[in-house]
DNA sequence: TGATAATTTGAAAGCGCTTTCATAGCGGAT
DNA sequence: ATCCGCTATGAAAGCGCTTTCAAATTATCA
C-alpha cells in the first residue's frame, strides 16, 4: 500500500519528482514551513519580501495545500458536511446544487450524506462527517431534535433549514410553509371554490403539519368550515399522492378542487383523476406546492406554491459561510409566491 | 482554532477525557499500537489473545478508526469520488442513491462532485477527490476523455459509465442506448406507425449518439426510410424538448409518432403537442427513454425504455469495491427493455 | 542441544500540515 | 551604549494512523 502521490502532481506535471508539499514550496522560497503555512492561512504577519517568494513559489511548483492533512493537523479542511435527506428527491437536489455552488465560490466543497428521514440514520451521518472533521454542518430539514441540533452545534457550527431555531453557532432558515399554503388556499377561493380536498404529506414530517394548518387557515379566513373528510394522508411521494386522491374520490364527497401538500402528490392526484375520468382543471382544480420544476412541463401545467429550493440551499451555504467566517448570518428566503398555472381554473359545470 | 474531538466522543459519551484513539485502544489492551493498526487492517497475523483482548477494548471504548488520519498516513480512506454531471439530475440522482446504498453496505462512502459535462470541471473535480485521498473514483458519463481516465487509472482505481473501455485498474459499464432506442422504435412501428419524428440529445453527449443510430436502425430494419427532417435536436431537458416539438410542428411534415431521446424531453414535447391541440395519444403517440420515475405519473403515462439508473450506480459501485479489493469486477447491466405505458397507441383517425 | 529460520511484537519514523515555543533582530527609551 | 519590549521567523512537536525495521520470542532442524 503505497502512499499516493498529491493531485496537483499529475495534474500539473511540475517538474521535481515527488508531490507538490508545503515543504517543497519552503525550500523553493527559501523560508520555513510555518512561513509557508502563516501566509497561507494569514494567522500572523510575514514580511512583504518573503510573502511575495512564497506566492511565486506556489504558484510555479502548482501547490495545492492537502486538505487531508490539514484536517488532520487540526485546521480547517475546506468542506462542510450537507445531510440531506434522500440524495435523489427532485426538491433537496435542488437545493443541494445551491449548497454546492455557493461553497464552490468560496473554496469549499460539501459533502453529501442522506440520512432518509430516519433519526438515527441522520445522527450517524454526522457522526461519519465530523470524522472526516469537516467545518460544519448544513442540515436539510429532517427528524433530529433541536437539542441534538444544538449540541452539535457546540463542537462546530451548524445551519439547519426547516426550523426556527437559535443558539450560539447555530443558524436556522425557515420557509413559511404555512404562508404558502394559505396563500395557496386563497387562490382556489378566489376563483370560486368552496369545497377544497386536501391531501397532507407524511405526519412525522415537520413541513407537512404546517401546510396543512395554512390549508385550514385559508379556509378559515373565508368562512368556509374544515371537514376532516376532505382531507386524505400522504407521504409526499407521487404514489401515495394517488392513492390518497383515489381515496377521496371513493368517500364520493364532492370536491371542486384539490390541495396537495407537494407537486409530487399533486401529480399523483392528477392520475388518480384521469383514471376516474375527470378533467384538469375543468372538473377539478389541482393545486401542488413546491414548485418542482417538472411541474410546469405537466398536462396540465401544474398550478403551485414557489418553494425556491435553489435559493434555500444557496443561503444555508452563504449562512454557513458567514458563520465560518465568525460572522452573524442574516440571509433570508423569499416569501412563498402563488405560481398559478393551467391546472387551476373557476370551478366549471360539474362541482 | 482548536482540534475538534472526535466525533465518537461526543456520540458515544465515552468515560475517559479526550478522543478515542488507536493509542488509547493500544493502551486500554495492552498492546503496541501498531498491533492494534495491524488487527484493524488485517495486515498481519496477530495472537488470539491480543486479538481478543483489542477487539473488546475497541468496543469497549467506542473506537472508531479516524478516516483523515487513515487517508494522511498512507492508508485507505475508506471512501470514493463520484463525478456526477449535476447532482439534481433526475436520472443520475437516482444513479447517486444506487452507489450510496451499495458502497455503504461495505462501510464506504461516497463523495459526490458535479461536473456539469464540462470536461475541464471534471478534471478539476478529480483532482480534488484525488487530494482528499479517495481509494477509488466513479465517473457516471460526462465528456473526459477515454485517454484522461486511463490515465487517472493508473494512479487509483477508476469506474466509468456511459463508455466501453478496457484498461487495467478501470473498469467501464455501458448501457445499451442503441439497442434501447431501436426497441422502443421497433415498439412504435409495431404499432402501426410509419412516420416517426425524433427529437435528438445533445450532439456532444455520449448517448445521444446511439440513440438516434439506434432509431435509424429500427426504422431501416422495417424498411422505412430515414427522414432527417424529421429529427430536431434537443439538450436533454424538458424545454429543449417542448423547443424541438414546436420545430417539429411548425415544419408541417406529419408524423404519428414522436420519440424523444430522454424522458425529460419527451415530457416538454407533450406540452407543445398538446398546446397544438393534439391529443397523445389519439393524435401522436410520444414515446420516451429512460423511465424516470415521474414518467409513469405523467399524463398521459409516458411509455418509454428502461434505463435502471439505481441498478446502474449499484453496480457501478460493487465494480468499484471489487476493483478496492483487487478482483476483476464482472458485474452487468440489465438490457434495455420498452415500456409501452398510454403514451403510445396505434395510430388514429389523424395521421 | 545449539544454531538458524520463522514468527509475533514494539519502537520509531513519517504522511503534510498547523501551532506552540523560543530565538534572533529591531527600534525606542534611558 | 544598554536594556526593554516588539515583531518576524524557524525549529520542533503533534494531529492519529500506517509501515518499516529491528528486537524478542518461538519453532525447526541438524
Amino acid at each position: 500500500m503505497r502512499h499516493h502521490r498529491n493531485a496537483a502532481t499529475t495534474a500539473t506535471g511540475n517538474s521535481g519528482e515527488g508531490p507538490v508539499t508545503l515543504q517543497r514550496v519552503a525550500e523553493a522560497a527559501g523560508v520555513s514551513a510555518s512561513t509557508v503555512s502563516r501566509i497561507l492561512n494569514g494567522t500572523a504577519v510575514v514580511s512583504e519580501d518573503k510573502k511575495q517568494a512564497v506566492e511565486e513559489a506556489i504558484v510555479r511548483l502548482g501547490f495545492v495545500p492537502n486538505p487531508v492533512a490539514r484536517g488532520l493537523a487540526g485546521g480547517r479542511t475546506l468542506s462542510v458536511g450537507v445531510v440531506t435527506q434522500s440524495i435523489d428527491s427532485p426538491f433537496y437536489g435542488v437545493a443541494l446544487r445551491g449548497i454546492e455552488d455557493e461553497l464552490d465560490r468560496a473554496g469549499y466543497s460539501p459533502l453529501f450524506v442522506s440520512g432518509h428521514w430516519n433519526p438515527t440514520e441522520e445522527a450517524r451521518c454526522i457522526d461519519m462527517l465530523r470524522s472526516r472533521r469537516v467545518d460544519g454542518i448544513i442540515v436539510l430539514t429532517g427528524r433530529l431534535s433541536d437539542a441534538a441540533l444544538k449540541q452539535y452545534a457546540k463542537a462546530l457550527p451548524v445551519v439547519a433549514t426547516g426550523r426556527r431555531l437559535k443558539a450560539p453557532n447555530l443558524f436556522s432558515l425557515h420557509f413559511d410553509n404555512f404562508e404558502g399554503a394559505r396563500l395557496a388556499t386563497r387562490h382556489l377561493i378566489a376563483l370560486g371554490h368552496q369545497r377544497i380536498a386536501f391531501i397532507a404529506g407524511n405526519a412525522e414530517h415537520p413541513d407537512a403539519h404546517e401546510r396543512l394548518r395554512g390549508y385550514q387557515a385559508g379556509l378559515e379566513e373565508a368562512g368556509i368550515a374544515f371537514d376532516p373528510g376532505l382531507v386524505a394522508p400522504g407521504l409526499f411521494h407521487e404514489e401515495s399522492g394517488m392513492l390518497a386522491a383515489q381515496r377521496l374520490l371513493d368517500t364520493r364527497r364532492r370536491f371542486s378542487a384539490l390541495f396537495a401538500a407537494n407537486d409530487q402528490m399533486a401529480l399523483g392526484a392528477c392520475l388518480a383523476l384521469q383514471r376516474h375520468s375527470l378533467s384538469i382543471p375543468r372538473d377539478v382544480s389541482v393545486m401542488g406546492f413546491d414548485n418542482l420544476s417538472i411541474s410546469q412541463y405537466c398536462l396540465p401545467p401544474l398550478s403551485t406554491v414557489s418553494h425556491p429550493a435553489y435559493e434555500l440551499g444557496r443561503c444555508a451555504a452563504a449562512a454557513m459561510l458567514c458563520l465560518l467566517r465568525g460572522e452573524k448570518p442574516s440571509v433570508e428566503l423569499p416569501a412563498p409566491r402563488v405560481i398559478a398555472r393551467e391546472s387551476t381554473a373557476a370551478p366549471g359545470a360539474r362541482a
